[in-house]
DNA sequence: AAAAACTATTAACCCGGGTTAAGAAATGAA
DNA sequence: TTCATTTCTTAACCCGGGTTAATAGTTTTT
């Protein structure tokens, strides 16, 4: 990947540059490992069964990462919008085959780095091995989270939590999955936002 | 607690003896540190704040241990019968108050012994240290356990699982008490127990 | 532009738990 | 024995999610 595309990598840049403080240098060795990848709507980027051999920044569209549990149900762990990285980061470290789904809702933009580029990387930059374990870190607690949040919460509670949390999603997001996410059917979706709304 | 009275305790000997083999000599080292309370039915044997400086072994009788949530409401962790030990492990252990309550719901007799006492004898017996720190394991998984149930299992799903693990118990414990362990309303229960005797 | 596919809502119905109140049955006490 | 208390069940009603099927609106495809 060249230099004269950067522009259209604001917040990968942003991320690098601004929050971690990369130098140029680092910056284009950093740019130079990564490579473009583009999905279409409804695509996958991951399935069950795969290994993930690559770390994916999801530069424009959106996702939804999913496990298929006993009963054959889709449970959808979380939409990923820009700037999040997406894949089976467990599979990514041990090598085996990965439990996650990953499908494009929308038209995909990836930048795309392999594991054996990234290890380098992480080996030249210690700062990035650093931030990366950390936010690694998070994704897991932020998945346990997750699904103590269904065990706990009433559906209309996970719903106002979504909504507070990620707004932006429903304009992007068809409410099928949303009730998908929050585990209820999407009838039972509908007659929830209409009583919500009676109320306020 | 002197040997003419060992008769009446007839697990309490199985346990020691049989099942855990202790000589003659230690069991009477044993029998020795213990005295007898009685507890009637309603009383309780332990509140939340209370520390636990004695462990006490249920001789006869039926109890209930339970916390109360944030609520106020009562949740009830386990139910007790003859040859289990009841009260608050971690306030025994740590010293502090503990959140547990323990009620009878039938007329208790307990063999107790105090704190020191029993830490004397586990270092003369170091059987009985094992023996209790594998207890004590099994107790808090059990806990754990139970927790996790109530989340992931139906009223009914528990319902079913109780009635298979403790039969015994819907012959002495109110049926409100089941109810509440259950985290279902009397109401429910009574009508869940009308729908599956039609099923069956 | 027309057809097909997808998406969201709604209705009608089931199901099971919560709530409240009433009454029946069992237990315990005077 | 009788009276009181506790325990259990039932009814009537609410509430919210599941299921199915119909419909209407959108988007995509051809």
């Amino acid at each position: 990947m060249n230099g004269s595309e950067v522009s259209i990598f604001p917040g990968f840049i942003n991320l690098f540059k601004g929050t971690f403080g990369f130098t140029d240098e680092e910056f284009s060795d950093l740019l130079s490992c990564f490579h473009i990848k583009h999905i279409r709507k409804k695509e996958f980027y991951l399935r069950a069964g795969d290994i993930t051999r690559v770390r994916s920044y999801l530069n424009k569209g959106c996702t939804r990462s999913f496990v298929v549990d006993e009963h054959g149900h889709e449970r959808i762990l979380f939409f990923a919008l820009e700037d999040w990285w997406i894949g089976d980061f467990e599979s990514f470290y041990s090598g085996n085959p990965g439990t996650n789904y990953v499908q494009a809702l929308e038209d995909c933009e990836l930048l795309v780095i392999t594991k054996e580029d990234f290890l380098k990387l992480e080996e030249r930059i210690p700062k990035l091995k650093q931030w990366y374990a950390f936010k690694m870190g998070r994704t897991a607690a932020a998945s346990l989270k997750r699904i103590e949040e269904i065990k706990t919460l009433t559906p209309e509670e996970r719903y106002l939590k979504l909504l507070k949390k990620q707004p932006n999603l429903f304009q992007r997001v068809p409410l099928q999955y949303i009730a998908a996410y929050l585990n209820i059917e999407p009838p039972s979706l509908s007659r929830m936002r209409k009583r919500l709304s009676k109320k306020s």
